[in-house]
DNA sequence: CAACTATATGACTATTTACTCATATAGTAA
DNA sequence: TTACTATATGAGTAAATAGTCATATAGTTG
């Protein structure tokens, strides 16, 4: 791959990356991870505003991380490609493996 | 899991993921899926100023997401938890995910 | 020692992000 | 029709982020 190409690939990462790069996206994730879901139970699900919930999730259409459906009055979302969160168990792993090392020092003291 | 340990989890996981969500960042991971490099090498090879690079280095450092070691007049960066790298498999599986979406939506016009 | 190399950081600017409040819009139901 | 519900969005603010340039620091070499 070219030193161009490559950075076309880095920048669409990074797009997909900071979709997903925020405490309250991570747990609409979460929340749609058995399912699509409404604005109005993801805002209750995240503790937020719903202003700021809807933001939260169009940016993440926008992204192409999750999609969204019209249902009567209420909007559906749910997550486009759900091998998206296979990362996320990539990042639990992260966490544990680091988790356990500060384990091993604090038995070191 | 309780809401608030919930929340915890997703504030770290968030924390791992905004420490990569950068075209630079990427592509220094990338730089370094095969071993340690110092701060010149990862310049060049991201193709941005030391300095910029120096301080994307020390927040993938802060995120624990990288370790460094000084090594005489170079400082040498690498991966502190490689399982993060399979993340990027996962990404990579959703962009060709959505690139075929595309070409069939293509295909049909 | 002086000159040099590699890296980090202070100070600054521009941009982006997150959030809130108020309001617009679309659909539902009486 | 009016009242209501769910969602999106304009306008504004505060904070975080990314980048640059100049300079400080640490180690190397002659």
């Amino acid at each position: 791959m070219k030193t161009q190409e490559r950075q076309l690939v880095y920048a669409r990462q990074a797009e997909i990356i900071k979709a997903v790069a925020h405490p309250l996206r991570i747990a609409v994730m979460d929340f749609l991870r058995n399912g699509e879901q409404c604005v109005c139970d993801i805002a209750k699900y995240v503790d937020s505003e719903q202003s700021n919930v809807s933001r939260h999730l169009s940016l993440m259409v926008a992204a192409g991380v999750l999609e969204s459906r019209k249902q009567g009055l209420k909007v559906l979302y749910k997550i486009k490609t759900p091998c998206i969160l296979k990362c996320f168990h990539c990042i639990t792993d992260v966490i544990r493996t680091q988790a356990q090392e500060n384990q091993q020092l604090l038995d070191a003291i």
